[in-house]
This record gives C-alpha cells, structure tokens and sequence, in this order.
DNA sequence: TGATTTTAGTTAATCGTTAGGTCACATCAA
DNA sequence: TTGATGTGACCTAACGATTAACTAAAATCA
C-alpha cells in the first residue's frame, strides 16, 4: 500500500474566524456574531455584516466545531453504547442502530458510535463513555453490566434501549403483552404443552416475557416446560428424547433468532415446523433477502423504540426523561404454528 | 412524557485538569504530563506524580476529549457519509457499516455516521462534513454527488468505499472479475441468450460489471440483452412479452437485491427459476433469517473492504492513502441457475 | 448646551489541554 | 571558584469560538 503526502489544492490551515475578521476589517467578536448569529449585545450595521459574510464566503471560512464544543459544552452528537459484539450485521443490532440513526438525523444531532471495547476494563471504557464527546447517550446492555451504577451516578444524560436499567430512563416494548398474544395464539390453536426457550443472557426483558408467559398458565390451561438451556441444538435435542406423550406441541422462543435456529436444527433431526411441532418467537424481523418462512412471533417496533429514545434525548435539553417508555406490540401469524 | 431536572450525584461541573493540579496542590500543566503522559519538557518526581494521580482518582478526574481535540487537532473519529437515505437495516450497509465500526474499533477510533442530510444543501453539508469533528471521511456516494470535487479539494483526509471516486482514493472489489465468474458459469451450464438487469443508479461500480460482462460476449459466445429499466417488474414483463425462441435462458443482476426482487416478480407471472428462466446476482450477501433459497452470485468481502477503508484513513496518519485498492471476490453456485 | 440614549463596535475572560520557554536549586568536573 | 549539566517544577501562550462587560462616537432630547 502506497501513502503520499496529501497534496490538495488548499494546503494551509483552515482559515478561522480571525482570518475571516481580519479580512472584513473588523474584530473576531464581531464576526463570530454575524456568522453564528451569537446571543451576545453586539450589534452590528448591515454594511459591516455583509462585509464580513463575503470574507467568510471568499476564505470558504468553516466554523470549528471542536472550538465551539468546547466553548458551548455542547457537542450535538449522540453516542451508542452496547455492552457485548456489536455487529452491524446483526438484523436486531440493524433494527436498532436504524432508529437511533434516523432520530438522531431528525433532531440534527451525529450519531457516534463507540466501540464495544472488547477486552477493556470498565474504568476505560467509562472514561471513554464520559469524555465529553457526546451530549448524551444511548445504553443498550445486559443487566450485569458493571458500568450502569457509575454511569447512573454520572452526569451524562443517558436512556437505555430495549433491556431496562434500574433507576434509568429506558425505552423498550412490551414483553408481557407480547407472551400473552402468543399464548392467547396457541391456546386457540388448541395447544396445551409447551417448551418455553428462555434466554441464557441476563436481560430483564426476557425474563419478563417468560415471567408473563408463567403468569398464564391457568387461565390458559397451559402445561409449561422451561428448557434449561436456550441454545437451539440443545433445545431440539431435549424435545427429541421426549417420549410422544410428553413431547410438548409447541416451543414459545424468547426471540426470533431462537426461534429460526431451532427450526433449523429440528429440521436436521426430522422434526417439521409446524406439522410436528409449532415454533413461535419474539421481535418480528424482516429481511430483504426472501425468507424461507414467516414465523409466528410478536412484532415490536425496534426501530421507533430506537428512534423515540433518541427524541428524548434530545428534547430533554439538559434535564432527564424519567420512567420507562413501552411500546405495544403486535401479533404476527405466520406459517409455523 | 415527563422531565426532571437531572438530579445526579455529581452535580458540579466535571472536574478539571485544575482541579486536579489544585488539588495535588501543583500546576496544572504537571498534572497534565502526569496524567496524559505529555511530551512536553516538564519532569516530575516520583512523589509529585503519586500526589497527581492520587488526586485524579479522588475526584474522578476524566480527560475532555473535545479540548484535547482543539489542541492536538485529532478527534480519533471517523465520519461516514452517503448520499441518498440512509437506512441500517439495508442488507448492504449493514455490511459496509459492520465493517467501519469493527475498523474505527481496531484503530480505537469512535465511528461517526453523519445524517443523510436529506433536502439540505450541499453547502450546508459541507460545512457539516468540514467541520473539524472528524479526522477522516468515508464516502459512499454515487457518480454524480455534487460534494466530491470539494471534498477532494478539502484538508480532509477521504476515501471511497464500494464506488470509486475520481481522484479520491478508494477501496473496491473485482467488479470485472465477477462479471466473467458469471459469464464463465452462466456458459457452462449453456446459456447463450441472456439478459442483463443494469443499474439505474449512477455507479461506476455497476457501469464495470455491466461494461465487462459486454466484453466477454465474444469470449463465450453470448447473445446479451441489456434490459431498459432496472426495475424488476418491468424486467419480468418485458421478459413475459418476449417469444419463446427470442427470451432470455438467463438474467444477469447488476446486485442481489434486483434479483431478489426479480425472481419473486417472475413468479408472480408464473415464470419459474431456475426452471424456466435462471437468475444470478452480484453481492453475495447471507442473512440471519432462513433464506427462501441460495442465489447464484458473486460474493463481494464487503465488511473487509469497509474494514480496510478505516485501515487506510487511520494508518495513514495525515498522509493521503493513493489509488484504488481492489477486493477479489468469488463465485456462489446457488440454486437460481 | 448639556444630558441621555442608541449604535457599533472592542477588550478581556473562558472552555480544558498542551508545547515550549523559564527559573531556581543541586551536583559535579575543571 | 566557576562553568556545565541535571532535576523538579512553573508560567505563558496558544487551539478557535463565544459571551459579558465596557467604550467611544453619533444621534436624540430637554
């Protein structure tokens, strides 16, 4: 790979608001205010002011926005923090970095995003969060991450997205309605013993949405088996041992991911979805490559949780939304339940 | 939605390098070399710098990124810009994006996505990208964007990513290579009469693959068809108005989307593929959710290429990365052809 | 004519960090 | 004793933009 010294047309340094104020004839303060509109008392005629916005026009002046973060203690950029590999590539990673990307879009702001700071220690990380790069920011972690406390008690404004935080604003959806859609679903399809594949991630909201998928059981007439693992192979492998009787007809997954990768491996072992068995999952993705099958889940709107937490951050303007944001969720039927 | 004043334990201002220096109860430019390892020729003794830490870590002392920017004149960031809607949850910049942010991570750099800026004015928009919060810029435009020459002409370290840019650097894949891995693949299964599927996006990228593929007419004997719109629809009509001795035995994508797009609309009329009529694409990209089917294409390393552009900005460390750095890509036998 | 208001700016300070110069004191060789 | 060298630390001046406070002239009013 070859380097050169840059060699572009314009090489000295970009012209500041000096070099604009001395080419106008005029002292900075007075330029600052006519091309920032600045809320100070100076007033300037209208001679001098188009004076100094052709200066700044002839030096194609830029106004730096590093300089004036600091002065302002506002840098418009709204950071992204997740706690565990943040690949883009990851359809709920996409669902979400979407909507944090457009509500930071409409509400003018930069959309950083920081690394996931694999294999760093929490003090450097939580410097990195607090550096003053950003006005506030956006938590998407799990609820053992040791960084929530400091970043509670810390004067950043942040939200988190999809998993609550104790004692942070959040913006999620909502889980219990979600399990009671599908169980409502299955019960009418006359479905009585069910798997439910709970999630191995310590995230509040999928223990939500098995502690409301328990909370069902009677009044549904349910007969309900939680798998100890939630890893998809394991989990086709239980069902499999299971002699007929016992063998439940339907798998409640905590999420779509689940749900598709355990469709996968009772396929590979001679179980059809939903012949044999129904399959249901939880988050509604779509894709733009054509999928194989539409899954029977709960639809929730990833994009605009992502979105309104972004608002909120923004029109909160220094202060702190409080509580927790849920939005409804709807049932998808799909074709395998 | 509720606010609250931010109530917060800390609810001073963050404290300072002088609170820290005050503190330790010495000068703030020794608490700096101290704390930041600064290059200039103060020393310390090892008492002093013991005294400077320890107070550092009383007061929780965290550095301001944005005033270290405005003096060292390096943000660590790198910007993202792309002309047209910007949406995360588009299969082909997830990947690209998947592959700035694991970049901007390796080279400890926070990855920044500008807005698309959508109705704003290319001055306003340079103004944004030139505004000193980005060491480097990466561009993913078309042909035709209006910024380029400007940004070209800039200070601003940049690169192009997927569509080559003239006179900027960039990073790329085989465009032409793919083409004859199609052309090669299409032929040997026979295939003689064929259509291609173009881009009506202005690509440079689009233009070689069509360009090369129309090379290669002689070389294997091909009578090629350039469809006159890229709409998939319309491609699949014009297919099912041609007669049987004069229709395509194949359409060849310009990407994977048109053929996405492209087979579910020859279904829609009832034109089979493979049976009838074979499809290949141009991207190669997977998907979490179980595909309907393996499309024949060329798989373009994407995420690397991204990747490689963040390599190339970052190590190049205020010099100018040259020319245009190509990605091999290889053939995907799917089930489309 | 003198006092007051309006207009049109300027000066100095600030944000937090850092490069470069300065300065006092100690040590050591000639 | 003197000059050279080293040590420990301080101080000033940026980086670029913004704001509050101040000044000086012109315009208005009693």
């Amino acid at each position: 790979m070859e380097f050169v010294e840059i060699e572009k047309v314009n090489q000295e340094a970009a012209p500041t608001l000096v070099d604009v104020a001395h080419r106008a004839g005029v002292n900075k303060v007075t330029a600052s205010i006519v091309l920032s509109g600045g809320s100070g008392n100076t007033r300037v005629s209208e001679a001098t002011r188009q004076r100094i916005v052709q200066a700044a026009a002839d030096l194609h002046y830029q106004p730096n926005a590093v300089a004036r973060s600091l002065r302002n203690r506002r840098t418009h950029t709204i950071g992204y923090y997740m706690s565990g590999p943040l690949d883009m590539r990851d359809v709920f990673l996409s669902e979400i970095a979407s909507g944090l990307q457009q509500g930071c879009e409409q509400n003018r702001h930069d959309f950083l995003m920081h690394g996931t700071f694999r294999g760093r220690y929490t003090d450097e990380v939580y410097t990195h969060l607090l550096n003053g790069k950003i006005d506030g920011l956006v938590l998407h972690v799990e609820n053992d991450d040791p960084l929530m406390p400091r970043l509670a008690a810390s004067r950043l404004p942040v939200i988190a997205v999809a998993n609550p935080v104790p004692d942070l604003p959040s913006v999620t959806v909502d889980d219990a309605a979600g399990s009671r859609l599908i169980a409502q679903h299955l019960a009418g399809k006359g479905h009585r013993r069910i798997m439910y594949a709970a999630s191995s991630f310590p995230l509040t909201s999928a223990i939500r949405r098995h502690a409301a998928f328990m909370d069902l059981v009677e009044e549904f007439g349910l007969e309900v088996n939680t798998a100890s693992t939630s890893e998809p192979s394991k989990v086709a492998e239980t069902i499999l041992q299971m002699s007929a009787q016992r063998r439940p007809t339907a798998v409640v997954c905590w999420n779509d991911l689940t749900a598709y990768r355990l469709i996968q491996q009772l396929s590979v072992l001679g179980i059809r979805v939903p012949g044999d068995i129904a399959v249901t999952g939880f988050d509604g993705f779509t894709s733009q490559v054509p999928p194989a099958y539409i899954l029977t889940t709960v639809r929730a709107p990833w994009h605009e949780v992502a979105k309104t937490a972004v608002d909120l951050l923004c029109s909160a303007n220094g202060k702190q939304p409080v509580g927790e944001t849920i939005f409804p969720v709807e049932l998808v039927v799909g074709e395998t339940t």
